[in-house]
RNA sequence: GCGCCCUUAGCUCAGUUGGAUAGAGCAACAGCCUUCUAAGCUGUGGGUCGGUGGUUCGAAUCCACCAGGGCGCGCCA
């Protein structure tokens, strides 16, 4: 835990009603909560202490946050304590207990914030994960931002990060993407081959007609000559070339889908490609494990229940036991042609994941991922041999608008927007903070006008603005951090000062919270708050007489200590940014 | 037919894991610049938290059923 006001005041709450109620059971101690006042009126701080506390006490809720409240009320940093409603106390602080924050903030920098309640568990956080068969697009944009974003939060949090990418380079969509490449490829050569002609000989059907392979079949081309093609620059057998080209293919692909999230600030450490897992037998381990467990036999599945597909019929195959760690129905694990299902595949690789350390996962996903999640955590529960855990966060689709219309997509008419020329259109920063202004389980509109722009609307623009202006000051003032530190803060006493103060402390907090409910979100909405309660401050500064102007040139012990608190300001909002990866702006003019 | 997600102000959305009188922004109306960035700030109005029951000191939050929207439903990825 944090050593910051609000960790201090509930260690302090929870010893007073200790003190009152000896025999608290843990699992009862661990609900008492002290939270941020809703209104005003009822003070800094809140705690339900007593309503927790009374039943199995045999004691009145009214009755035991009254001694609450008077044991409460002797603690230096409290000012007034008093029950309220059917069993709370509100505290109210002292003044100076805010203030105090604001040495502890400066001192600590960008570290303000960070926590311990990871306690250095090895967390994997998988996400993006496209098929590297073609530019990143838009729909990948949110995942990518979602899990770079929950990767810097439990970070922040104290877990021990691993940040993951996993490349689907087996399977038939990598073997169509190597038949389109080809097809490119032949063309560089000159062959005049329809896409129509060439469609014929693809098994599978021919896929990836966009233009992004153009370059592609051109580099083989150039590289390989005519080696790769049949006799006249036709159509060769596959086993001659199909290694050759696919490979070309996904390693040009992925090297571009780095540039891409590169570019979108996401930096993964890890990439693991599903077919080096195949090749080094892992299915098998894995299989093999589950099935040593008696979790892995043949049999033959029930029908789908409602509309039931066409060329169904009952066969008997490979199954794991889905069923016994809470799935609908056991699942495959072999195709009818005898090669591994993608099911099959994900076990091995959560297994990987866990042999390499990983004590807890989360993988991010899209939407239409969801029927499979029950399967994948059964598959871990089945497992893992510490009890390691998978959660899986589903993001919603994403709805691109602009002026005002929703902006088509389609894969094959190539309409889609490259994430590229997302970035390119509004800025990294922009993209990543507007997808982060929804929760991931919502389905969202982006709206490209808005995330352009320069008004309070636009929440980026709105917290960056806010630093920038405190960047402004500071440059005024010139002074450093270290120095702020030390300033005498008790001059900070109007309540918008307060007000900012108790957003401040509410920091430590809000990152615990965030990261145990994996809710990134929930920072780009506490950076948007305390954007505005700067802002207001910032106007104050404005009003007539300018009592709370930050710099005042015949009151230097007022502007060191409000110098003091817009650098503070400034740090909180360089942290909260920071955990979601956006760029902090210096300046706006 | 079944499963998962969503439904909160005219619009776009929060709601601190069950807390007190449900909050922001936009839009509407009324104000604030000789000044540290007015790209900003202040105020006013606006609600049957989709519906009906239940659980308890207390429900937008948990449970059941219903309605609407989205996603998915042997061997695709």
């Amino acid at each position: 835990m944090s050593d910051d006001l609000f960790t201090l005041l509930h260690g302090k709450t929870l010893d007073a009603l200790r003190a009152l109620v000896p025999d608290l059971a843990p699992e009862l101690a661990a609900r008492v909560e002290l939270t941020p006042a809703r209104v005003p009126a009822q003070g800094d701080l809140a705690t339900n202490a007593a309503l927790i506390a009374a039943r199995p006490a045999q004691r009145k809720p009214a009755e035991l946050a009254a001694a609450l409240a008077r044991a409460l009320a002797n603690e230096p940093e409290i000012d007034a304590a008093e029950p309220a409603g059917p069993g709370f106390v509100n505290l109210r602080l002292r003044p100076a207990a805010l203030q105090a924050e604001l040495p502890r903030i400066l001192r600590s920098g960008p570290r303000y914030g960070d926590s311990r309640i990871g306690a250095g568990t090895r967390i994997n956080v998988e996400y993006v994960s496209a098929n590297p068969t073609g530019p990143m697009h838009i729909g990948h944009c949110r995942g990518a931002v979602v899990g770079d974003a929950l990767a810097g939060l439990l970070d922040k949090a104290g877990y021990h990060v691993t940040r993951e990418f996993y490349v689907n380079d087996a399977g038939a969509q990598v073997i169509a993407l190597a038949w389109a490449t080809y097809w490119r490829y032949l063309q560089a050569l000159g062959t005049p081959l329809t896409e129509a002609a060439f469609s014929a000989d693809v098994p599978g059907g021919f896929q990836y007609p966009g233009d992004y392979l153009v370059p592609i079949g051109a580099a083989l081309a150039e590289r390989h000559g005519e080696a790769l093609a049949g006799p006249g620059k036709t159509v060769a057998p596959s086993e001659l070339w199909l290694d050759t080209v696919r490979d070309f293919a996904v390693g040009t692909l992925l090297e571009r889908i780095r540039e891409d999230l590169a570019s979108l600030g996401v930096r993964q450490e890890v990439f693991t490609s599903e077919r080096a897992l195949l090749e080094s037998g892992a299915v098998e381990r894995a299989i093999e494990t589950l099935r040593s467990r008696g979790l892995i036999y043949e049999g033959v599945l029930e029908p789908p229940k409602g509309k039931l597909p066409e060329d169904w019929e009952p066969r008997p195959q490979l199954l794991f036991r889905a069923t016994a760690f809470g799935d609908d129905t056991d699942r495959p694990l072999r195709k009818s042609d005898g090669s591994n299902t993608y099911f099959a595949n994900d076990i091995a690789y959560h297994a990987d994941k866990i042999a390499r350390g990983a004590q807890a996962m989360i993988d991010v996903w899209g939407a239409d991922h969801g029927g499979y999640v029950p399967r994948m955590k059964a598959a871990v529960e089945a497992l893992a041999p510490a009890g390691e855990t998978l959660q899986v966060l589903l993001c919603q689709i994403v709805h691109v608008m602009r002026g005002g219309e929703p902006v088509r997509m389609s894969k094959r008419a190539g309409t889609f927007i490259t994430l590229r020329d997302l970035i390119d259109e509004v800025g990294a920063g922009a993209v990543r903070f507007t997808m982060l202004m929804r929760k991931p389980d919502a389905q969202m509109e982006f709206d490209i006008d808005l995330a352009r722009a320069q008004t309070r609307e636009n929440p980026v623009f709105y917290v960056q603005y806010a630093h920038a202006r405190c960047r402004s000051v500071l440059r005024r003032a010139e002074a450093s951090p270290e120095a702020l530190a030390d300033a005498d803060f008790s001059v900070l006493t109007d309540p918008a000062e307060l007000a900012l103060l108790r957003r401040m402390a509410a920091w430590p907090r809000t990152v615990e919270g965030a990261a145990q409910a994996r809710e990134p979100h929930r920072i780009a909405f506490f950076l948007y708050d305390l954007a505005g309660d700067f802002h207001m401050l910032w106007n104050r500064g404005n009003e007539a007489g300018a009592e709370l102007r930050f710099i005042q040139p015949d009151r230097p012990r007022e502007t060191q200590a409000r110098v003091g608190l817009v650098a503070a300001v400034a740090t909180v909002l360089r942290s909260g940014l920071a955990v979601l990866g956006v760029e902090p702006m210096e300046e706006m003019r």
